[in-house]
DNA sequence: AAGTGTGAATTGATTCACAGCC
DNA sequence: GGCTGTGAATCAATTCACACTT
């Protein structure tokens, strides 16, 4: 950090700003998200300015999470006052890439991918259903949200023709696995898994899961603490029984 | 915290057992169920007998994290040998609460709503869909997975004859606040929540929410950094426009 | 020899608290 | 006076590495 001649400014300000958008943590990266709904909320509602206080209550962030967070992606606050909601709003934007437009597939039809298909966040937000699906034939042909449904088969062609990058997997379990090969063939490296399966994949393919089940046991495991932890069973060897 | 006289053996044998489940750190308790469903395949394979690098592997986490957090239920392994699936998967079933059978209540019951009632593993993990709820009159009446949708004012009625105590969101966002505000008035303390909007609840009442367009944002972020770092306009003041 | 259980070290996330700017 | 931006401190999660048990 040594600033000893004024003409390294430029390829300081190059690098910090590389530096910044390179280093932002995971926990901040999944809150962009949250606070780019919000934002767009109180843009909506005609706010222009807001201050870490009011988001973070807004967004049920704590005040200084919020402003390390946005911190990562710049200084872009103004003291004092508070962040510009519409500035804001670009620059995380910009951040998780909604200027573009991603191509999605969906692959499994039933009542899950007719939900994601009709997502209306799903449209507005940088991503564009590009295909629909499903190995059943009953299904082909049927036009859901515009798009229709085509069979699995067709799969590698359509991700090269819409230059598919991300996949959701929304099959019975049993599938979920062959899916996520034909999805990882056809090129594409990001993957939404909402079957309750572990996913083997190449490393370089990045996959998240959506797992029901997980959540209500998370809330059960809470609940049963809170309601009457003097009641669980020891379970611990000899006792009982 | 004396310990003075060997007689305060028994108090500090349930001291520990009560500390080890109490203590058990949140990110640990959310990769229980992925153990719990990992071990049940096992089972159902015949294995009996599975390592910590075995399970992990399947898991698809390190076996350092999994001996970890399986050390906070207590010590079920066998050194030199492994864990004793059947007895492994009781444990982690007690801790979750899947011996007991929650009740849960689905409000809305569109594609989503029809998704997760006849979601399977819904039933098999220690839940029971106890009512469906929505406020279009034209679905009330209908059976789905066995249970018959009924109006939204039943809610409170509901959630008292069966004891629901965990509640799922499957609205639009625009009804998920009311929703919630009927859920807390009626009696439930945890949430689940599949509408892209921040409920505000009492403290007391756990929220956890699924957001679709967030996980794609996510993935979209990475896949951003991936291909094309070098792409990203700067969008630091003074460049462009 | 194999493989768990766990302190110690490390890495990451959150919170604190206040200097700096409007 | 108000509010951001951020080092420093704290707290949580992960990984390391090895003593200990079978």
């Amino acid at each position: 950090m040594f600033r000893t001649f004024g003409e390294t400014d430029v390829a300081e300000r190059e690098f910090d700003a590389r530096r910044a958008r390179a280093g932002i943590p995971e926990a901040t990266v999944a809150r962009l998200p949250l606070y780019h709904r919000v934002l767009v909320g109180l843009a909506d509602d005609g706010v222009s300015t807001v201050s870490s206080d009011a988001l973070a209550a807004t967004a049920g962030v704590s005040p200084a999470k919020l402003r390390k967070d946005l911190s990562f992606l710049g200084s872009y606050g103004t003291r004092g006052v508070g962040y510009d909601v519409r500035h804001l709003l670009t620059e995380i934007g910009l951040e998780l890439g909604i200027t573009l437009e991603w191509p999605v597939v969906v692959v499994g039809v039933g009542h899950l991918g007719h939900a994601l298909a009709n997502y209306g966040g799903f449209t507005s937000r940088g991503f564009r259903l590009a295909a629909l699906v499903d190995s059943d034939p009953s299904r082909h042909g049927e036009v859901v949200s515009g798009v229709k449904v085509r069979p699995a088969a067709d799969l590698a062609e359509l991700v090269r023709d819409e230059q598919v990058v991300i996949g959701v997997i929304a099959t019975p379990s049993e599938a979920a696995q062959e899916v996520a090969d034909a999805l990882v063939a056809a090129g594409v490296r990001s993957i939404l898994n909402f079957a309750p399966v572990v996913l083997s994949v190449p490393s370089e393919v990045e996959v998240r899961k959506v797992d029901l089940a997980s959540e209500l046991q998370i809330l059960a495991f809470h609940e049963q603490r809170k309601s009457a932890p003097h009641l669980i069973p020891p379970a611990v060897g000899g006792v009982g029984s």
